[in-house]
DNA sequence: GTCTATACGAAGATAGAC
DNA sequence: GTCTATCTTCGTATAGAC
C-alpha cells in the first residue's frame, strides 16, 4: 500500500519547516516538493496552520515511538538518558545545518505568537516527561524534573551553538561533558 | 540634540526584530512604530537587509560597550563571568517572552540562509571572545575557549527553555547551577 | 526629509472544470 | 483527487510632489 498524497505533503512540510522555518516556507515550496499543484493542496489542507498542526502531530508521534523504543531496548535508565544526549552526535550534521527541530520550532512560534505554540511546546514536554521518568527510576524522586530540565537545557544550548558555529569538536566535547556530569550526578545517589 | 529619524527606525526595528522575528516584521510595522510613512522609509534604507545590517551593527556596539563597562567596573574575571551569566536574571522577563536576542537571531538567519548570518554570529562571537579573555585572565590559557563556549552553551540553553516554559524558578535554579559550576571549575586552578 | 500614490510580485486562499 | 485560473491581501520597492 503506497503512501497517500496527504502523507507526502506532511512529510515535505515537516522537512521544509525544519530546514527553512515555518514562515519562510510557502505553499508553493511544499507543492513543488510533492510535485502537485497548489490547487490540489487545498483539497487536503484548508490552511497553512492545519499543515503545521499535522506536522506537529507527526513529530510528536515519531518522538514518542523513538523514546518508547529506547525504553524497550535499553535496560538502564542512565543509559537511556545517555542515548538521549547522544542524539546530538547522531543527528549532528542536520543540527549543525538547521538546529534542533523542536527547539527552533518553539522559538519561531513564540515570536509569531502562533496558535500552535502549545503544540510545539508539547513535543519539548514529551522529552521532559520521559527524562523525568528515567531520573525517577534512578531513585531521584525529588529532583527528577530539575535533572530532566538540566539535560534539556544542555541539549538546546549545544544545538544553538552547533548551528551557529558548525563545530564538530565543540559538539563532541559538550556531549562528553554532559555524560560526565550525568555519571557524577548519579554516582552519589544510585539505587537510593 | 534630538535623535534622528534614522536612529528611530533602527531602534524600532531592533525591538521588533527581537519581539516578532526579522521575517515576520514588515516595513509597515516599523513605519507605524516610528510614525513615518512607508515612503519616507526608503529615504533612509534602500532594502530590508540594510535595516538588518544597521540593527546588527547597533547590537554589536551596545554589547561591546556593556562588556567594556563590566571590564572597568568589575575587577575579578570570575565575577565578570558571573555578571555575564546573571544577564539571564536581569533580562528574565524579556527572555521569557522572546528568548535571547542574539541566539534567536542567529537561529532565524540560519534558516533563512540570510546574507547577514555572519553579522549576527559576530555578536555571539563578541561574547565568546570576551569570555575567553576572562578565563585566560584566570590562568586557564589552554581551555579558555572551551570554558567560554560552555558558558555560552548554558546561556543559550537556559534562554531557549525560559522562552518555552516561561518558568522563573527554572531560570534561577540554572543560573545558580552555572555559578556553582564556575566556582568549582575555577577552584582547582586559581592563579595558576 | 517627508509625504501620497502606485507598481510589482509573492503568498494564502477559492472556484470550478476534468 | 487533481488540475487551471483567478481573487485578494500583503509586503517590498519606486516615482514624484511638497
Amino acid at each position: 500500500m503506497r503512501k497517500k498524497t496527504r502523507d507526502h505533503i506532511v512529510m515535505a512540510a515537516d522537512r521544509l519547516f525544519y530546514e527553512r522555518g515555518y514562515e519562510h516556507t510557502s505553499f508553493a515550496d511544499i507543492a513543488a516538493e510533492v510535485a502537485i499543484s497548489r490547487g490540489n493542496f487545498y483539497h487536503h489542507f484548508k490552511t497553512k496552520d492545519e499543515i503545521l498542526e499535522a506536522v506537529i502531530a507527526v513529530r510528536l508521534t515519531d518522538r514518542a515511538i523513538m523514546l518508547g523504543r529506547w525504553e524497550a531496548e535499553v535496560a538502564s535508565p542512565l543509559e537511556r538518558v545517555m542515548r538521549f544526549v547522544k542524539i546530538l552526535i547522531v543527528n549532528q550534521s542536520k543540527i549543525k545545518q538547521h538546529g534542533c527541530p523542536v527547539g527552533t520550532l518553539c522559538t519561531e512560534l513564540s515570536k509569531l505568537d502562533h496558535a500552535q505554540q502549545d503544540g510545539a511546546n508539547g513535543i519539548m514536554d514529551l522529552f521532559r516527561q520521559w527524562l523525568t521518568r528515567q531520573f525517577r527510576n534512578m531513585g531521584r524522586e525529588r529532583d527528577a524534573d530539575d535533572l530532566a530540565m538540566h539535560v534539556l537545557m544542555r541539549s538546546q544550548g549545544i544545538a544553538v551553538l552547533a548551528n551557529t558555529y558548525r563545530d564538530d569538536t565543540f559538539v563532541r566535547r559538550e556531549v562528553e561533558l554532559a555524560e560526565a556530569w550525568l555519571r557524577s550526578e548519579l554516582a552519589t545517589s544510585t539505587t537510593v
